[in-house]
DNA sequence: GCAAATTAATGATTTATTCAAG
DNA sequence: CTTGAATAAATCATTAATTTGC
């Protein structure tokens, strides 16, 4: 109880010392150690994190269903869309604890909703007809990857279903960088083996 | 996904052109640069290559302990096992862009020992990791990431159920220095600590 | 009811992924 | 290209809960 409480109260993964006292403190009830409780929010957070991928498949299965019944326009921007799961990336958000910066993305005023539901849509469109296992599988794979999930389109969609097969540049894709740009990083670049390749692939650094 | 689709279908080092395309490939589902493909790739090709590595020292291991054990009896088990994973020398192929002839080892129906060896000795040395592999593979993880093992409770408590209930701060906590640097010392912590589960798990590994 | 079988829950461990630095 | 560190994901092993055939 001690511990889904503090969990509850946002400890994610605490450190050293915060184990240390958390042990300390539930000792009085028991013998323990420290490495139990570092397993313990182990796997509440990761068993947190996959009910909430579960439920965000779930969801995503509905929207699917319906999207695929009702190919009407702008459902995403409904209100009971984005007031049902307000919370969704801030659910994502209490997983990662003082994870790098370029992790801790702040979505502009876009919505995060939208960017949720796009990214849902965009991502997810591929295979629901895959059977229900594998899928399930690959899709805890690709969710647990909160970079990926972060890797979002943000601004309003024109259609959830973007059916431009051209596929590589149309899109405004507003998303931050997955590096962040640093001297090292461009030393890396330049000093590569093979930088030759990376020349006209990556220009800008 | 994608990517280790491709890696599984034979890409290791893809040159400028392959990675632009994979990279607009791999762009419909969120900003992605050429340089992350890169060393994708790279540290993909690494890595499996390292798994084999530790795999087939695992297996020369396993197999000299057969042969220690077992000496000259049903060695067609052991050619059988040679037999069920003929494709050594065939992985190594893959990870070398230009294969020579020179890897084209042949393999001795004399023992299958010899011909790791030798191909552990030809391609990679290995790194001169062979004796530090099995130290390695069993507590390399330990050292580095232990932060409970700092903290956990030295010396036999007096009683599971302490009733000091006088409070929290009641009981020393005795932690330890940092790391327990030696493998007996690692050892008896671990046996020490976690009795059962961890010699009932030990004969699996 | 009820014991065997199956499934869910949970602690512990191992493996994989990512970034940073050398 | 390597390694270390952090940690997420997957897996293992055991216990508890639940279902099922009788």
């Amino acid at each position: 109880m001690i511990l889904e409480e503090m969990y509850r109260a946002g400890t994610r993964t605490p450190n050293a010392s915060q184990i240390q006292q958390i042990t300390a403190h539930l000792s009085f009830y028991g013998k323990i150690e420290g490495k139990n409780v570092f397993y313990w929010f182990q796997n509440h957070k990761a068993r947190d994190r996959q009910k909430l991928r579960r439920k965000i498949y779930k969801q995503l299965q509905q929207q699917q269903l319906f999207h695929h019944h009702q190919l009407n326009h702008h459902f995403l921007h409904s209100e009971s869309t984005s007031a049902a799961s307000p919370t969704l990336h801030q659910q994502l958000a209490c997983y990662t604890n003082s994870t790098p910066a370029h992790i801790n993305i702040n979505i502009p005023q876009a919505g995060v909703e939208e960017a949720s539901s796009q990214l849902i849509n965009y991502t997810w469109k591929i295979d629901q007809l895959q059977e229900r296992l594998e899928m399930e599988k690959t899709m805890m794979r690709m969710y647990g990857r909160d970079n990926w999930m972060m890797m979002v389109d943000v601004g309003p969609p024109p259609s959830p279903y973007c059916s431009s097969s051209t596929g590589t540049t149309g899109r405004p894709l507003k998303t931050l960088e997955l590096f962040p740009i640093t001297a090292t990083n461009l030393k890396e670049e330049c000093t590569a083996t093979s930088s030759k390749h990376l020349q006209n692939s990556n220009p800008t650094n």
